[in-house]
DNA sequence: CGAGGTCTTGACCTCCCTCAAGCCTTGTGG
DNA sequence: CCACAAGGCTTGAGGGAGGTCAAGACCTCG
C-alpha cells in the first residue's frame, strides 16, 4: 500500500518529518507514513533563524505556520501604547502561528532566544493538505485547543498567584518539557532573561532575582545564572498547591 | 440547486440557525443557505439552562460545543488546590467548550450567570459536517485562533495593568460586545458580581468596587449597582491607552 | 418582612515595585 | 590577550498599589 514510502531518499533523512526526532511531539502525530510523506512534500525544513532575528511580528499577514525544530523563540503581544507581555516560550516540536489563522494576521511577534531552525508549513498548503490528510484537521483542533488551555493556565497564574508560586510553576512547566525532549528535568539553562521571566509572569525583573535567591537559601533550587538546578522538586510543587491566602 | 431550503417550516422558524437573529456572529457565519440547512439539522436549539446551572464541568468528557442563544455565561479553570479563575464571560452568539478539543474534555467549567438558552452541536457530528461543510472546518479554525487572542490579551492585561486600566479595559471590552449585538454601548446591566469581575481582572471584590467609585467620581461613568453608564467613553479609552509607569 | 447575599467605605498592612548602586558576564576592538 | 563597554544580575532601602479585615448599608427574593 505505501511501501514506496518505507524507503526514505538519503538526502532527505536528516530533514524529513518522518526521520525527525520531534514526530512524536511536532505535527507528525498520529500520522501514517504514508501521510507523513504528503507532509514532508509540503514542508520547508531546517530554514535558520538567529538570535534576536524576528520571525514573524504582530499584524504581518500570515505566510506560513511555525514548527520550532531547534532552539527556543519568544512570542509576544504588544499593547497599543507599547506595553508588551510574553506570552509564551517555544521549545522545538511546538507550533507558532495558530493564533494567526483568525485573521489571516499575527497577533503576535515571535523572536528567536538563541540561533534556531524551525520548519515552515505554508498557509497556502493548510486546507488542501486537511483534505487529503483528515487527521491533521483533526491533530490542528487538539493544538489549538491545548493552546487555549495553556493560556488559561497562565490567567490563572497571574490572576491568583503570588511571585514564589509563580516562579515555582514556571520552573516545574520549564522541567516537564525538557524531560518530554529528553533532556535532563532536573537542571538546565534559562534561555531568556530575568526579565523575560519577569514580563512572562508578571513581575519586575528584581523580584525574579530576589525569588530566585529566596528559593535557593530554602535549598529549593541552585542557580547560578541561567543555570538552573531544581534540588528539591516535591518542595517546588507544594510551594503551588499551598496557598496561604486560601480560606 | 438549493430551492428546498428556501422555504423553512413554520414550526422551526423561531429556532433554525437559518433565522437566528445571532446567525451573522455564530457558528453560521459564511455559510450557504444549503449547508445552514444541514447545520440546523444537527444541531438542538433552545436547552434550557437554569441562573447557576453548570453546563460542563472541567474534566468531563467533551459531548458538545455550547453556543450561547441567550443570556450570560462564565467560564472558569480551577487550580489543584481549589483556586479559581475566571477565563471568561460570555454573550450570545459566542462558543464555548473549544478548548475541550483538545482531549475530549473540558478543560473549564460553564456556568450560567442568569436564565440561559443554549444550542448544541454534538462532538460526534464535528467531524463528518467537517467533512461536508469545508468552510466549518475553516470557521471553526478562526473561533478558536480567536479564542487565543483573546486570551492573550487577557494576558497582557493581568501582567501589565493598573486596577483602573483593566476595568477601563473590561468595560470597553464589554461595551463593544453589547453593541455587535445591537444593544446600547453607552449603558448596560453587569450580569456578573464585583467578585466575578474582580476574579476575572485579577483585583479583589473590594478594589473593583472602589476603583468604579473612583471613575464614578471622575465623572467617566456612572455606576448603580449592577447599572453602568460610560458617560465619557473616550476617557476610558485613555486611561488605557496613557500608560504612567511607562518610560 | 426578614435573611442572606452583595456592595461600599474605612483603616491598616503587605507584597511587590521603584530607584539606586555595584558586581558579574559577555563580547568587541585595540 | 587584555581592556573596556554594555548588558545582565543581585541586593538594599523606601514607597505605594492593592490586599485584608471589618462594619454597615443596600438590595432582592422567598
Amino acid at each position: 500500500m505505501n511501501d514506496q514510502n518505507d524507503i526514505i531518499p538519503i538526502h532527505r533523512l536528516k530533514t524529513a518529518c518522518s526521520a525527525c526526532s520531534l514526530r512524536e511531539l511536532c505535527l507528525p502525530v498520529g500520522l501514517t507514513s504514508d501521510e507523513m510523506a504528503k507532509l514532508d512534500q509540503t514542508i520547508r525544513q531546517r530554514r535558520p533563524v538567529k538570535r534576536g532575528d524576528v520571525l514573524f511580528r504582530s499584524g504581518d499577514p500570515l505566510v506560513s505556520l511555525y514548527a520550532v525544530r531547534t532552539g527556543f523563540f519568544k512570542t509576544t503581544v504588544v499593547s497599543e501604547d507599547g506595553r508588551e507581555q510574553i506570552t509564551g516560550f517555544h521549545m522545538p516540536g511546538e507550533l507558532m502561528g495558530l493564533d494567526a489563522l483568525g485573521q489571516n494576521r499575527h497577533g503576535c511577534s515571535a523572536i528567536a532566544l538563541e540561533d534556531c531552525e524551525v520548519c515552515e508549513l505554508p498557509e497556502q498548503q493548510l486546507a488542501p493538505l486537511s483534505q487529503t490528510i483528515p487527521a491533521l484537521t483533526n491533530h490542528l483542533y487538539k493544538l489549538m485547543s491545548r493552546e487555549i488551555v495553556r493560556d488559561q493556565g497562565i490567567m490563572l497564574l497571574l490572576g491568583n498567584m503570588r511571585a514564589e508560586e509563580r516562579l515555582a510553576a514556571f520552573l516545574l512547566n520549564l522541567s516537564q518539557r525538557m524531560s518530554t525532549r529528553g533532556f535532563s528535568s532536573k537542571s538546565f539553562h534559562l534561555r531568556m532573561t530575568r526579565e523575560e521571566i519577569g514580563n512572562y509572569l508578571g513581575l519586575k525583573l528584581e523580584t525574579v532575582s530576589r525569588t530566585f535567591s529566596k528559593l535557593q537559601a530554602d535549598g529549593v533550587i541552585h542557580v547560578q545564572g541561567k543555570l538552573v538546578e531544581l534540588v528539591e522538586i516535591d518542595a517546588l510543587k507544594r510551594i503551588i498547591s499551598s496557598c496561604p491566602g486560601l480560606h
